[in-house]
DNA sequence: ACATTTTGCGAGAACGCTCTCGCAATTTTC
DNA sequence: GAAAATTGCGAGAGCGTTCTCGCAAAATGT
């Protein structure tokens, strides 16, 4: 009824167990005749073996465990999984995703039920900035962790993360050359969905990150005015707050965004209000999308490096799980500006 | 040095293995004394259970596979991943996900590793429309399983399929009555990366359905001309298959494609000839996606209930997992039509 | 022909857990 | 106060593997 153990291989084949065992991992010593006729009882009965009781007595289970943010347009993380679930099966491991939404009490659940589960590893988007006594926990016990996207203070464990201030400041200058000077910048501010209220400002590095370069950019030029705007991640709430930018006097010629949520609500604003883009308004964008080339005129925006550091993830995790040495690392991966028709050129 | 198990505890509290267990799952008879103390000394020395062992003991992982594909751009699998992900947590279930390329030979070897991981059910999007034997031995196995987005003949499992020609036989009549009378379709055919070469037509039941629908749509209409174009999913190959179409002469009016893919690429064409969405040229796609409705104007399209698909996907497996009973269903949830400004008005 | 090495294979333990069973100690019953 | 029932707990088996160890048979050496 059940599934064929290598017990029923071994009987079928006339042997005892560990013959079995032995000639279908092809490692002690086995007589050739014996090896064919073991393998052919197990082709023949339908054999699996059952990789439990393997991880069991292994001590590992070679499956690794993602806990991610999965929420709503972020291609990013879409992107990251994709590239780390097909890395990892070349390697032979497999992915147990867990997805958090930016939910700190759901990411300890996560960590928790896969160290349960006894993940080799485990690949971490951390959620807020604070709180993170269960990451701390997994370094202690020298369980094999990079974390990505975002840098956290206090867990000493291989970091990999992108350099967006670099192209934020970068795409400030670009703005400034083009004779802008009234700049508005929409960061999305995630919502802490867990115990403590929801304080208002830049909740991960990655977003620090941006705004930092943003304001090295425009802290530079003496004329130019930057308008701030920290919006939740909420539609409503974003497109609220872009209106309201715009409607203001002496509105800003050009807005950076700082992820795809807040692109779309910039989109969806400036239609609204008939500017055309790269003409009557300008936009710049975090994160790289197809649409953003596919549609007229191009949105330019900030191109970070997923599928290198969604690969250098599971390889750096996988040097940690084979080779037990813990080398914490902190890796950034530098981004680039892509250059497309979204900028209007202010200078007669 | 390794981590505690539940002897630990055990001695730690002063009591035998059988007695930890019980006073930690609280089922048997144990005096409260014992729990708390048994409980104390768990906490005290950080006993996680391991829950590889319990698998084996138990015969059940709570684990489903997700055998998915992850390609570029299509939000529908990243979304159907996410929902799948989320509801199998709430009903006490972990995802293990592997990533097919509409590769069938990466897909056998999904269904393989995942089943000696021993998954309790799998949840599968097939690759193409043959040599699923594999699928088909599941089901003899009466390993719960459920196919979503695309049918199969000859595999009896639930499935669960959103049934597309009906609103693609809508976007035609909406098409017909705006007064278009030339119309393009380009259909994606994913490329068969597996043994058999590159068969050039309808690879999969949901391919097949949207075809179904519009061909049903324009054979109503005497005077409607259909142009048809099945392109590979590649980029390069989708865009210089666009570009002869509205090269031609009486080049369509309108365009309806097949999924996200494709409207990219006939987005970037219509770009690059200046036409303007809604006015020169129309634009209908499959899968509705949050930047349709963001640019202007809208793209009209055709949204398929995947929260719901994939909710239910969970559900319809996790009956089969738990009660052990096998109704095989076939589910077809209904696509609604969003209309959005790109279908022009050419009636005067 | 006998001593020694090699070969092939089986017995059994261990991984960490749960659960059945049995037994002593305690409590209840009449 | 003796019989019966109940309670609390430990011993041990088993889930399916792999791997060490030992032993007989075969092959090799002198």
């Amino acid at each position: 009824m059940s599934k064929p153990t290598i017990n029923d291989v071994a009987t079928a084949a006339g042997v005892s167990r560990a013959t079995a065992s032995r000639a279908l991992a092809g490692y002690g010593r086995v007589s050739e005749s014996t090896v064919s006729r073991v393998q052919s009882a197990a082709h023949k009965i339908g054999y699996q073996p059952n990789e439990i009781a393997r991880s069991m007595r292994a001590g590992k289970t070679r499956t690794i465990g993602l806990v991610i943010i999965a929420n709503f347009t972020n291609v990013f993380f879409d992107r990251a999984t994709k590239v780390i679930v097909d890395t990892a099966r070349d390697l032979g491991y497999q992915v147990l995703i867990y997805n958090t939404n930016e939910d700190v009490r759901l990411e300890r659940e996560a960590i928790e039920t896969l160290t349960q589960k006894r993940v080799d590893g485990l690949i971490v988007v951390p959620s807020t900035d604070e709180g993170h006594e269960h990451l701390i926990a997994l370094t202690k016990m020298s369980t094999p962790l990079v974390i990505i996207d975002r840098q956290l203070s206090g867990v000493s464990a291989t970091t990999i993360t992108t350099n967006d201030s670099m192209s934020c400041e970068a795409a400030v200058d670009e703005a400034v050359s083009q004779g802008h000077q009234r700049m508005g910048f929409l960061i999305a501010t995630p919502t802490v969905t867990g115990f403590q209220s929801a304080t208002p400002v830049l909740q991960n590095s990655a977003i620090e990150s941006r705004v930092r370069g943003f304001v090295a950019g425009t802290s530079k030029y003496k004329h130019v005015r930057a308008e701030w705007l920290f919006s939740e991640e909420s539609p409503e709430v974003a497109l609220a707050a872009v209106r309201n930018l715009l409607d203001s006097e002496n509105a800003p010629t050009i807005l950076f965004t700082s992820n795809n949520d807040m692109v779309l609500a910039a989109l969806k604003v400036t239609g609204e209000r008939g500017l055309t883009l790269g003409k009557d308004i300008s936009l710049v964008t975090v994160d790289d999308s197809p649409w953003l080339d596919a549609i007229v005129p191009g949105i330019t925006s900030i191109q970070r490096p997923v599928d290198q550091l969604a690969e250098l993830a599971v390889r750096k995790l996988a040097e940690q799980m084979e080779e037990k040495k813990f080398v914490v690392e902190d890796i950034q991966l530098p981004t680039k500006l892509i250059t497309r028709g979204s900028i209007a050129q202010l200078n007669e």
